[in-house]
DNA sequence: TAAACCATGTAACATGTTACATGATTTT
DNA sequence: AAAATCATGTAACATGTTACATGGTTTA
């Protein structure tokens, strides 16, 4: 029940059109909640009916039809009730760590590759997440609105470096595996 | 599409009834791959009507009518070419960080208490893992088949200890924002 | 004027969640 | 014999994914 709590705080930062949220989706709120297109019209088309927020009247109305909507008072309250609710955390899923541990079971073939693939894509994440704290949170420090939105871009650097680590890690222990396998185990 | 997989993995772990994979999925495998018993069922048959798993010929048929399956010769091959793919990391969800993000917009009213609930919950699944770590991976080396394992809990680890150290860090932000309130910024 | 892209959508399907149903066994 | 628990499920719904549809606008 979060999709609409993610368009409710991206348009009350911005109002924006469908595509723009996508955009959006694709950048910044996406890396801890993303969205397809599809998903964002569906649930701008629900947040309409309730009243949550509507559509500004089109100040180009025939052009490339663009629909953009902003929040009302009763959207501001219901993210601010659900911000404050108390939620327990949903338990992660992550696709990787079911590959090793069935790897465990039917053997490493072919992995390998995928885990330096993987290591590079998160690196690369990472060094994004490092030019947006360059670029929107120079040292002097702002106000709590930025020292908020900086944890959370905080959360993302560390992440991001967890995996690349653990996935050297993970290449180190495999490295080892194939070169002590056939001499036993009690090296 | 990695539930059906999971459940394989599980399954060729040990062979099982639908409850004694619920339970399992509560504890090791939905660590990081979670499942309703629901959604066990329907997978199981699925599996069953798929040709990948088949019902073991009760010991006991009038008893408990407890149903244990097997894992057959095509679910291990559907297995090791699941592994063996190239997948790419889906983008992680996060409720929590889109809360803060929310609270830069709205207010942080509310939001701290879960904070420090949330807080204690890591802190306790880290508990949790350093214990299934003592016990079942003592100093002494195993094969190939615990070091993967090993790997996938020192994921655990290292994660659990990530968020209950940055959510320290967003304790000592919150407190630190709060005294700082009304004083202006350039403390 | 054809191709590419912008912008908004629909439809069908897969997966995940919540609430309830059924009958057997064990405990009180 | 009533209540609790075990074990397997069904039904309805919410959410997420994939493929496609439509019409306007820009670029080649």
């Amino acid at each position: 029940m979060s999709l609409p709590h993610a368009i409710l705080t991206a348009l009350l930062e911005k109002p924006s059109s469908g595509l723009e949220l996508t955009r959006r989706f694709d950048r910044s709120i996406g890396y801890f909640w993303s969205a397809t297109h599809q998903q964002i019209y569906r649930e701008l088309g629900k947040l309409e009916a309730e009243g949550l927020i509507r559509a500004l009247p089109a100040e180009q109305p025939a052009r490339g039809q663009k629909k953009a909507y902003e929040v009302l008072p009763a959207g501001r309250e219901e993210l601010a009730r659900w911000t404050a609710a108390s939620q327990d955390p949903k338990p992660h899923r992550d696709a990787l760590l079911l590959r090793l541990r069935a790897a465990a079971v039917v053997g490493t073939e072919g992995l390998e590759d995928d885990l330096r693939r993987h290591r590079e894509l998160h690196a690369r994440q990472l060094e994004t997440y490092r030019e947006i704290e360059r670029r929107d949170f120079p040292p002097g420090m702002g106000g709590v609105e930025d020292r908020l939105r900086h944890l959370v871009l905080r959360a993302g650097i560390d992440l991001e470096t967890f995996w690349t680590q653990w996935l050297d890690h993970a290449l180190a222990e495999f490295a080892e595996m194939s070169e002590g396998q056939g001499r036993g185990r009690e090296g």
